[in-house]
DNA sequence: AATGAATGAGAATTCATTCAT
DNA sequence: AATGAATGAATTCTCATTCAT
C-alpha cells in the first residue's frame, strides 16, 4: 500500500489494520502504540487524539482507493472491459490480502452513529465507489441501468465481505467480481 | 423496592437496540441500565456479564427471526409466492421499524474477531437465513440456482442495510425485497 | 461438633469453615448463603450483618472449646496425665479433622486490626486456653514454670498450625501434643 | 506532572505495610494509592494487578530476609554465638519496629488457600528460615536436633508474633530470641 | 422463614490524554 | 521525536444490605 514514508503513515497503516480487525472502540491507543513499536504517549506527537487517528485512517484508505482504484474509470488508455478487469483485480488484491476486509465498511456500522465526521467520510467513500462503477457501466448500459448496477454491486461487495469474514470463504466474494466482469464482456 | 422493575427480556430488548445503534464496545453497562431504569449493579442480577448480555441479545434476535421469519419456509398452508411475500413483509417490518438495522449484521464486523461465541451465533443466524431462502427458491428453481440466489440475497440485504444506515434512504433496500418477489412471480 | 439444632447454628458452622479457609474479607455473604443452600437475602433473617456472623462464629467456636476442651482442666475425675491426654486428643480432633486449622487463630492476624470486638473475642479465647494449660501444669510445676509452659504451648500450637496449613504435613503439629504430654508423665 | 513521584519500591513498601496491618483482601488499591500519594490508576503504571503487587511485596520482604538475615548463616567471619545473636537482633529489629509483625506469616493464613503463587512464596520463605537456623544449630547440635530446633523456633516465632499483635506485649516474643541464644552459649 | 429483585457504594481495572524530561 | 510517570474519568463487576411478596 505504498512505501513507508513517515511514522505518521506507519501509524495510520497499523491503526487501519487494528480498527478493521478489532473494531474502533475495542482498539486502544496502547494497541496502536504497541503495533508501531512506540509508547502510548509518543503517538500524540503525530495525532492529536484517537478520533483524529480514526478519521485520518479512514481518509488514508479512502485516498488509496481514489488513487489506485477509483481513478481507473478515468483512464482513457483502457477500454471498458480492461477497466473493469483492472478494477476487480485491484479491489480483490486489497480485500483479500489485507486481513479483515474493508476498513470503511467495517467501521460504517460501528461508528457512524456516534461520529458524524467518520460517517461523512464513509458515505463519501461509498459514493465515490458507486460513481466509479457508474462511469464504467455507462459505457455499455443506459444511465438508469448503470446507476442500478453500480449501487447494487457496491452493496453486494460489502455484504459478501461480511460473509467472507464470518465463514472464512472467499468464493462468494470472488463471484461478485466475476459477475461484474461478465456484464461487460 | 424489590418489586420487579425489569424483566430479563426487557433488558435484552434495550441492549439489542443500543448495541445496534451505538455498537457493542461503545455501549456501557450504564447505558443499558439507564435504558432499563435500573442501576448498573442491578443488571448483574439478571446477567452475569456484559458478554453474557451480548450473546443472549444475539440469541434473542436470532430466535425472533426463527419464530417469525425463518419458519415461513416450512409453512405448508402458503404457496411459494405467498411465502416470499410474507417473508419480505416481515423482514422489512423488522429492519425498517427498528432503528439501526440488523443487530447480528451490525455486530458481525465489530465483535466476531474478539468473541468466538458471538461469531458462531452470527454465522448460525446467516446460515439459517440462507437456508430459509434456499427452501423457498428450491420450489421453483434448480438446486444450484436456489443456493446461489439465497446466498446472494442474504449478502445483498446486509450490504443494503449498511447503505440505508449511511444514506438514510430506504429505496435501495426495498428494491431487494421487490426483486426477491419478482423472481417467484 | 454437636448436632444441628437450628439454621442459625448451621450458618455459623458453614461460615466458620469458610472464614477459616478463605479468610474473612474474602468470604462473601453469597459464599455463606451458597454453602447453606440459602439465598443471600435469607441470611439476614438470622443475623443482622456480616460482622454479626463473624463475631458469632468466633463465639461459637470459642464456646465449643470451652465446653469440650477448656473444661477438662476442672474435671476432678481425671488425674493430671489423663487431663492433658484428653485435652490433646480433643484438640487434635478439632484441628486435624476440620479443614483449615484454627478459626480464631486464622482470623487473629486478618481482622483484629479492623474490628475491636473480633480482637477481644480472640484474645479472650487464647487467654482461656493459656489458663487451661496453666491449671494443668500447675498440678506438677511451679507457678512460674506453669505460666511459661502454657503460654509457650499456645503460641507454638498456632505456629505449627500455620506450618501444617502451608506444608500439608501434620507431623510437626502432632509433636507438640506429644511434648505436652511427656512433660506430665 | 510526569516527574517520578513514586518508585516501584516505595509502592511495595507501602503495600507490605498495609497488607500486614489490614490484611490483603481488606486493603484496596485506593488504600495503596493513598499511602503513596498517587491516584488509583497510576499504580497500574508500575504493577499490572493487585495480585502482582501482593506477590511482589511478598518477594520483596523475602528478599530482605535473605539479604539481611538468612545470609548470616553463611558468614564465616562470625562464630556460632555471634551468628545467632546477630540473627536475633536483626529479626527483632524487623518485627518490633515495623507495625504489624510478619508480612509473610500474616498473609499465610489469609491468602494461601486462594492464591497458589502466594502460598509457594510463603512456603519458600519459611523453608529458607528453617534452613538458616538449621545451619547455625548444626554447628553445635546433631543433625536431628538441629532440624528439630530450627523448625520449632520458626513456628514458635510466628505463634508469638500472633500473640504479640493480640496482647500488645513484646515480652513473650523476646523470650524466644533469648532462648535461641541460650542454646548456643 | 424464605425469596429474589433492587440498591448504592466501592472494588479492580482500563483508557485517552498530558507533560516534564 | 520519544519517553514514561501521572492523571482522572469511565468501565466492568462485586458486595453487603433492604424489602415487598
Amino acid at each position: 500500500m505504498a512505501i513507508q514514508k513517515t511514522s505518521r503513515e506507519e501509524i495510520l497503516k497499523q491503526s487501519a489494520k487494528l480498527f478493521k480487525i478489532k473494531g474502533y472502540y475495542n482498539t486502544s491507543m496502547s494497541d496502536i502504540a504497541n503495533a508501531c513499536g512506540l509508547l502510548k504517549g509518543s503517538i500524540y506527537h503525530h495525532f492529536k487524539s484517537k478520533d483524529d487517528i480514526g478519521l485520518e485512517s479512514l481518509k488514508y484508505i479512502h485516498q488509496y482507493f481514489k488513487d489506485e482504484i477509483f481513478s481507473i474509470a478515468n483512464n482513457n488508455t483502457l477500454n471498458t472491459l480492461e477497466k473493469i478487469k483492472l478494477l476487480v483485480r485491484r479491489t480483490d488484491n486489497y480485500f483479500l490480502n489485507s486481513e479483515g476486509g474493508c476498513l470503511l465498511g467495517n467501521l460504517a456500522l460501528e461508528v457512524s452513529w456516534s461520529n458524524i465526521e467518520f460517517k461523512n467520510e464513509i458515505k463519501d467513500y461509498f459514493l465515490n465507489w458507486e460513481e466509479t462503477l457508474y462511469k464504467i457501466y455507462k459505457e455499455k448500459y443506459s444511465d438508469k441501468k448503470a446507476q442500478e448496477l453500480s449501487k447494487e454491486f457496491v452493496a453486494l461487495i460489502q455484504g459478501e465481505i461480511m460473509m467472507m469474514n464470518l465463514h472464512n470463504d472467499k468464493d462468494r466474494y470472488l463471484k461478485v467480481g466475476e459477475k461484474m466482469i461478465k456484464l461487460l464482456e
